[in-house]
Parts: structure tokens; C-alpha cells; sequence
DNA sequence: CAATATCGGATAGTGAGACTATCCTTTGGG
DNA sequence: CCCAAAGGATAGTCTCACTATCCGATATTG
């Protein structure tokens, strides 16, 4: 097809999706001539994809041409490449904003995780963003405020993604076939399913009183 | 104190301060002339829980200034309240985007909650949400996608708000005095920790094979 | 086969959002 | 008394995510 049915069938307007070739979120077409190309059911899929994270999960352009980048790398180790996603998920260009309460929110949280018996990337950025949450936390309940409080979320955690995590190591719904784009799909995608539900429960279980 | 005090304390410049008072974030100082004002330990937590709520959660400048009112509302009903305030974090000034699909997929949330005998408002922000989501995998998954797949996480929600919800209702480690405010705290300062804790679930399982 | 619509690519412009800088008049404390 | 600092108003800046316009080249159609 070309782009003005690529443009109709994807809902997204043909000066967008030039932008976003521009960007490196999607690849460009299979060139037919000099100023001629083709596209396919490829880049629908891609758009759709582009769609959700920016839509659903709220991630920047440069975020999801981080991701997109690592997606179209050919053999790669997944782990490496789940690394490089979860960094542009958590914003990955954040600066680290060395403060000591920071830096001693991180060594906590570290060392919570390590009695959690989790083996994680030391240098995840996830760590980052539970530490500047504590150190908010501290900030705006009480100073001392430890790592522990985090525990019912924890085990929570550990619940839901042993689930999502089948026998075969695929994550929920996914295809292994999928690869890398899977992992992101579900990783990105069920945040907002959790959430809404969090506070849904807090409705219902308030409304109950 | 006056203004170059509370902006030194607080970290927050002073064009940022007077620009959040005309926004209507941050009450204005306690008048002493015509063109002096005197601030307080009030204002001091105002702007802790408007960076957190501007950098831990990324809300809106607009989406703060609603909640904010809404503490500053005297006496009005909680719930009422809460309502607001859950407006608010979904982007509550969000388009309801008629069509077919969405309206389908509501209807099946709907349906799915009804089947938990969760009890919420018919026009609870949070559903449209669940809704958008539910369209999302759809499209990117497969078109029949039931609101079943939600079940993890419905139940991972429910486990996680029922510690949250301490005996007297109360939102985890919220004193009942502080109000409104205390659930603002509680409903969105936790997210990013469980997001956080998931992610690194995540990485901790995958890791382990 | 010529006219007209579209194409791909490059460049520049737009509008929202969140600050940030300047200006001006009015205090307030040493 | 005097000058740094305060308060308020207005306008400017920067980033982000698009959007609009131009251009020469191609494709389609009457």
C-alpha cells in the first residue's frame, strides 16, 4: 500500500507518520523509485504499537524510538535488549541528581531487594525511580520511613508476574515468536490495567463503609 | 517566612513559586500590607506534595490545581471528594472518544466488575480507562480479548488495597487527620513503587533461567 | 498522451505546557 | 533614610509533538 491508505487504515495523518519516520520509530517504505515506496502490514502493526505506548503508557517520542531501535536490531540477547527497554521505559535520559537522601534511599532500597533474595541489575533504572519514591515518601509522611514499607507491593508484585510469566517464560498472551516486541507489550501494556484496578478496589472497597 | 525564604527551603525558585500561587496550587501568603505577605510550614508541604505530584506521579500543572482546590475545599463529602480527585489522575478533562470499539469494550468491563461484585460509580474515570486499555490489547493481540484476562490483576489489586485500607480506613500509614490529602498521597504515591517493584520482578524471574 | 492528483523528502511553522525574566511600585530594616 | 527585597503584571523562552507548505518526480485517468 502507500502511505495514504497506510494513513487511513492506521488512523494516523500522513504528515505524523512522516514524522515519525523521521524520528526512527518506523521504518521507512520499501523504495519502488526514487521518490516512490511501498508500505505493508508491518508498519500497521507498528503504528499500532507506536499508538499504544504513547497513548496507553504515556512514553515520549525519543523513548519509543529507543525502544523501537532495539526492537529492529536483529540478534541480540534478550536480556541486553529487555535492559536497554526497561531503560527507556523509566525515562531512561533522567540525570541522576546525585543528593545524599537519594543516594541513601538507593542503598536501602538495594539492600531491601537483596533480603527480598531479587537479583536485579545493580544500576536498573527502576531502582532509581523506587528511591526518589521513597525518598518522596520520607519526605512527606516521616524521615525514617524503611525500605520495608514497600512489602505488601512487593509480594504483590512477585504474584502478578509469576503469572504473567507462563512455564515457557512468555509473558502473558505473548507469542513467543514475538520476541523483544512482546516483552514490551507486556510489560508497557498492563500498567494501566493495574492501576485502574488499584483504584477501582480503593472505590469499591471505600464505598463499602 | 517570607517568599526568598520559602523558596530557598523548599528548593522551588521564585518566579516557580508565584507562577504555582496564580495557577492556584499554593494559597498565597498571609497578608501583612499592601504589598508584603508571610508564609508558613503550610505552604512548605503544599509545594512538597506539588513536586511530587508533578515529578512522581507527572501530573499536570492543571490536573494539581484541581486537587488542589479540593483539599482547600472546608467541609465537603469525602467520597464526593475522592471522586474529584480520581477524575483528576486519570486526566479527568480527557475526551470520552465515541466509538464503537470503546463502547464495546466499557460495556465488557462493566460486566467484568459487575462479576467481582466490585461496586463503583457507573462513570468512574478509571473505567475509561480500563476500557482503552482493553481496546488497545485487543488490537494489538486478538479482537476477542475478554475482560477475564483482567482477573491477575483484579486480584492482585484487591490483595494489595486491602492492606492498604487499614481497620478504620484509613489509606496505609495515613493519619485519618489529614483528610483528603492522605488519600491523594496514598492512592498515588504508591504507584510508582509497585510499577517499580513489578519491573524488577520482572528482571528478577526472567534472570533466574 | 496530457492533465491532474499523489508521492516522498525537506524545511519551516504552530500551539500547548511549564516555567522564567523583566519591569514597576511599594515596603522594611539597619 | 536608603537600598535590597517583596509583590504583582506582563511578556518571553524552551521543549515537545505535531502540522503545513514547497518542491520536483511519478502515477493514473480520461
Amino acid at each position: 500500500m502507500r502511505i495514504a491508505e497506510l494513513s487511513r487504515r492506521s488512523g494516523v495523518s500522513i504528515p505524523t507518520i512522516k514524522f515519525y519516520i523521521r524520528e526512527g520509530l518506523l521504518p521507512g517504505g520499501e523504495r519502488t523509485g526514487p521518490n516512490q515506496a511501498r508500505y505493508s502490514q508491518g508498519h500497521l502493526d507498528r503504528l499500532a504499537l507506536i499508538r499504544a505506548l504513547r497513548d496507553l503508557a504515556g512514553l515520549s517520542v525519543s523513548a519509543i524510538a529507543r525502544i523501537c531501535a532495539e526492537i529492529d536490531r536483529p540478534g541480540a540477547a534478550v536480556l541486553e535488549q529487555m535492559a536497554v527497554v526497561a531503560d527507556a521505559l523509566s525515562g531512561g535520559d533522567a540525570a541522576p541528581a546525585e543528593s545524599p537522601a537519594l543516594e541513601a534511599a538507593l542503598e536501602d532500597v538495594r539492600s531491601y531487594l537483596e533480603e527480598l533474595g531479587w537479583k536485579v541489575r545493580p544500576e536498573a533504572p527502576a531502582l532509581l525511580r523506587l528511591a526518589s519514591a521513597l525518598v518522596t515518601l520520607r519526605a512527606l509522611y516521616y524521615p525514617e520511613m524503611p525500605a520495608g514499607a514497600f512489602a505488601p507491593y512487593a509480594k504483590a508484585a512477585l504474584e502478578i508476574v509469576t503469572v504473567e510469566l507462563g512455564e515457557r517464560g512468555a509473558l502473558m498472551l505473548h507469542e513467543p515468536a514475538l520476541g523483544l516486541e512482546g516483552v514490551v507489550k507486556g510489560t508497557i501494556l498492563w500498567e494501566p490495567v493495574l492501576l485502574g484496578l488499584r483504584r477501582l478496589a480503593h472505590e469499591h472497597v471505600l464505598g463499602r463503609r
